[in-house]
RNA sequence: GGAUGAUUAGCUCAGUUGGUUAGAGUGCUACGUUGACAUCGUAGAGGUCACUGGUUCGAGUCCAGUAUCGUCCACCA
């Protein structure tokens, strides 16, 4: 017997262990066809959110209703090294234990970010235990373990031997915090105030001059020219002719260039090439010279005179004070983006170095060519195939050397000028690059290094058959796998991509640590338990879209959970027995079929939100509402733990615990349901003619109370037993008397009510009270729907409509017409 | 500037290829402790589907445009 209350700290405490014990989350026990999800990898940098919760138990879902469904079901786990965050991340526990990370040894250092790193997996494995999550840890892989290290290099390697990476001086988003490059992507631009300063440019030996406005003057000492646009007729005469650059008098010219634009500032640009992209360009179209003038720590270097070791932002106001008199024409205050680093949000400075790209037109290519044949790669919601072929129509090359010590050391060495790509060192006075890979390098092999790639990559599982993922990640993350493995493994990563939205707060705000508004995954399944977390996140928006975090959504869903609960006592109350089968019963299983097939189609589809309502509907309405109200009249055990059975079953995916809890309750032998077979529609349980009888019973049923309560009928009233009730009502008497609380008599004396329902009418007798509303509300019914029939009379009327809508719509509109007629001839002569 | 999403009941959201009187949860109102559940039951009120046109016998759904809010990308010397 069950406790009388739904507890889940009781329900969820020791399963967990109980599953991993009995093996149930390996692949390869159990089922034939493979079935493969690889978890997108947490950052091992910090605790899961609810953003996390969401993403895996959707996997979750997926991969115990394909494991019930008969498949070989493997879901792998892993991490990522997560690079920059990470290495911050370790560099700021060090300094607060009075260590200066930077003048350690590499050796050293890596020690601690590896002890880090078990830290944190620890915690990770124990929140997804916690969540339920059944994944196959045999098969648990780490970015920066063996097998995906040799992945890395492979692919470097190949890259390199196909001419896909080069190395190249390039302007880079450089990040004077950690000292790093940085990809476009980890630049968050941010708007902010600004000045846009005005200043004068002298020709040589001159008193006249010319005015630019700049919003970062600092960069002065990198001026190489000034640049006017071509067709600028204010300009013509001067280009050319040379300028001084104010405070240290270099002599520059001025160039005509047609990225120039005449009608911003004063129509005259500074070209400092190697502080911006735009002005690296011009720069290479009028061969000017490429001069660095800050250094990797965002002071200034030996070409700002006597700034040299100040700080970028402090030099520019020095720098403006002290030529205030002679250069400075005015300032002005303007709006304007500044790119951040995603990870230490320092402004980033845009610098002239040389990384490693990797070059992107043939892969992307190859992936809108691949994204056009019947092969491809299937997102759900559909349009967010557009998202990615938009992204890769417009890609630029991708900068993946970062100078950090956390990550997969780049396999080329050099020996003075030559450069051999190696994972071994080549020879004899080689040295190894010291940088190291972007992180995303490596996530982008995560669907193929995970399963062993490139020694013996496990086919069976690949191409995996689903990826679920937030749309915020599909250029990031889901393209650079998609172009990889067309690459490499010449075969797609994946069949489908399922693509969910971020997570909000109640008002709709991202959920962000400065803004303090993230909520604990841990916190919300202390309260309401993981079952109910779970059926929230799944359930709660439409495939693709973002979804507001509602406690009282999470407590809904407790309380259905309570109802499952009880619904569950009252089946346990007695022991299976067989029986023949009722109308009731057979009502139910018909329903349960319907149910069985909708939710499966749905769960195809990963319509999860279609899923919860069905299941809901199902569970609270038929189930509960009538089946067991019904059982109450005629009760029968083995339908009643049958349907019961099914219910959790479908129910499991989603509610992983209190499932298995009922389940072991309604039946001690099984072993456990997460291995028990899912629900499937039977011929065996079709019962079209009941169904349909029980659903007018349940309609008369609905109609008497209405009535019931629109005429407020007290307790104990009748229904009067003739011939010219309706078969139905006869034949069912006791349903209609225990469901209504009536009595079914012979005849009345007492005040009399006609309902009418589909195949005839029922006279229910009552003792009225005074009611003056009466008529009124007879009268108001009269024009509602006198209304209705003008409406359909016109409708009917209209020989196009007849003419071309299905002719189901059409004779249903006359049968309604019919009823309707009927309705109002009965209240007209009750009115008299 | 480009792309994309949203706008439906007080609130949070569904609404599949156009087709009954547009649904759910929550909130609200009235009644009710009948053999699982008051964290419940029965019934009810509540919507000009953002706006303007168009296509159609028929539009929340398709097309064009407008407005407001959001997201991503690019750019801003």
């Amino acid at each position: 017997m069950l406790e009388k209350k739904y507890d889940h700290k009781l329900v969820e405490e020791s399963k967990y262990s109980k599953w991993l014990e009995a093996g149930y989350f390996k692949s390869g026990v159990r089922g034939s066809e493979p079935f493969c999800i690889v978890i997108p990898p947490p950052n091992v940098t910090g605790r899961l959110h609810l953003g996390h919760a969401w993403d895996t138990t959707l996997q979750d879902i997926i991969i115990r209703y394909k494991r019930m469904d008969g498949f070989d079901a493997l879901w792998v786990p892993g991490m990522d090294h997560a690079g920059i965050a990470t290495q911050a991340k370790v560099d700021g526990k060090l300094r607060e234990e009075g260590l200066e990370p930077r003048s350690m040894d590499r050796e050293d250092w890596l020690k601690h970010a590896w002890s880090w790193k078990e830290e944190y997996a620890k915690n990770i494995r124990e929140q997804w235990g916690v969540m339920g999550h059944s994944l196959d840890y045999s098969k648990e892989r780490f970015t920066l373990d063996e097998g995906l290290s040799k992945a890395v290099s492979t692919i470097f390697m190949k890259l390199y031997e196909r001419g896909l990476i080069y190395r190249g001086e390039r302007i880079i988003n450089w990040d004077p915090a950690a000292k790093t490059a940085l990809s476009n992507e980890e630049v968050i631009y941010k708007e902010v105030k600004g000045n846009l300063y005005h200043i004068k440019y002298y020709f040589e030996n001159s008193d006249e001059y010319i005015t630019i406005a700049t919003t970062r003057p600092e960069t002065i000492f990198g001026d190489v020219g000034v640049a006017v646009n071509p067709d600028d007729e204010r300009y013509k005469n001067i280009v050319g002719k040379k300028v001084l650059v104010p405070f240290i008098n270099r002599v520059v010219p001025i160039v005509a260039d047609d990225y120039v634009e005449a009608d911003f500032g004063t129509g005259m640009l500074k070209v400092t090439p190697a502080h911006d992209q735009n002005d690296f360009e011009v720069g290479r179209r009028h061969n000017l010279e490429n001069l660095l003038c800050i250094n990797d720590d965002g002071a200034m270097n030996d070409l700002a005179a006597d700034f040299s070791g100040m700080d970028r932002f402090e030099c520019r106001e020095k720098l403006v004070e002290m030529i205030k008199d002679k250069h400075l024409e005015k300032i002005e205050e303007i709006t304007h983006s500044i790119g951040h680093s995603e990870r230490s949000n320092a402004i980033v400075e845009p610098f002239l170095s040389k990384q490693w790209f990797v070059k992107m037109d043939h892969l992307a290519q190859q992936v809108l060519d691949f994204q056009n044949t019947e092969d491809k790669v299937n997102f759900v919601p559909k349009r967010f195939e557009k998202t990615l072929t938009q992204w890769m129509e417009n890609v630029h090359d991708w900068c993946i050397s970062r100078q950090l010590w956390w990550g997969h050391r780049i396999p080329a060495w050099y020996k003075g000028d030559d450069v051999v790509v190696s994972v071994e060192c080549p020879g004899e006075g080689y040295v190894q690059d010291e940088d190291v890979l972007d992180t995303w390098f490596s996530s982008a092999l995560w669907p193929y290094s995970t399963l062993g790639w490139p020694d013996n990559l496990d086919e069976k599982y690949f191409p995996n058959n689903c990826l679920v993922t937030g749309y915020d990640i599909i250029f990031f993350w889901v393209s650079r796998m998609i172009f990889t493995s067309l690459e490499f493994t010449e075969k797609k990563p994946f069949n489908d991509v399922l693509i969910h939205g971020l997570i909000r707060d109640k008002q709709g705000r991202k959920m962000s640590k400065s803004l303090g508004n993230g909520v604990d995954p841990m916190d919300v399944i202390e309260e309401y338990g993981t079952d109910s977390l779970r059926f929230f996140l799944a359930t709660s928006s439409a495939p693709g879209q973002d979804l507001r975090y509602d406690e009282e959504k999470v407590a809904a869903t407790w309380n259905f959970i309570n109802k499952i609960w009880n619904a569950s006592r009252f089946v346990l109350l007695e022991e299976s027995e067989e029986k023949e089968l009722s109308i009731s019963d057979k009502w139910i299983l018909h329903k349960m079929n319907l149910t069985i097939e909708k939710v499966r189609k749905h769960m195809e589809k990963y319509e999860f939100n279609i899923v919860g309502t069905e299941l809901n509907n199902f569970i609270w309405n038929d189930f509960c509402d009538w089946y067991i109200e019904l059982s109450k009249v005629e009760r029968n055990n083995k339908i009643l733990r049958l349907v019961l059975t099914n219910i959790l079953k479908m129910l499991h995916p989603f509610m992983p615990y209190v499932t298995e809890e009922i389940y072991q309750k309604l039946d001690s032998d099984t072993e456990s349901i997460m291995i028990s077979e899912y629900p499937k529609k039977t011929k065996e349980f079709a019962f079209p003619k009941e169904y349909l009888e029980l659903e007018e019973i349940k309609d008369v049923i609905v109609k008497i109370r209405n009535i019931k309560s629109e005429l407020e009928i007290p307790k104990g009233f009748g229904i009067i037993n003739n011939l010219e009730n309706s078969e139905i009502i006869n034949k069912n008497k006791e349903i209609f008397e225990k469901l209504l609380k009536c009595e079914m008599v012979n005849e009345s004396n007492l005040d009399k009510c006609e309902v009418t329902f589909g195949r005839g009418s029922v006279v229910v007798c009552y003792e009225a009270e005074e009611d003056n509303n009466k008529i009124e509300k007879l009268v108001q019914e009269k024009e509602k729907l006198e209304q209705s029939i003008s409406k359909r009379e016109k409708l009917l009327a209209n020989e196009k409509y007849v003419a071309n809508a299905p002719k189901e719509i059409v004779e249903m509109d006359r049968e309604k017409l019919k009823i309707e007629k009927q309705k109002l001839a009965d209240i007209i002569k009750e009115i008299k």
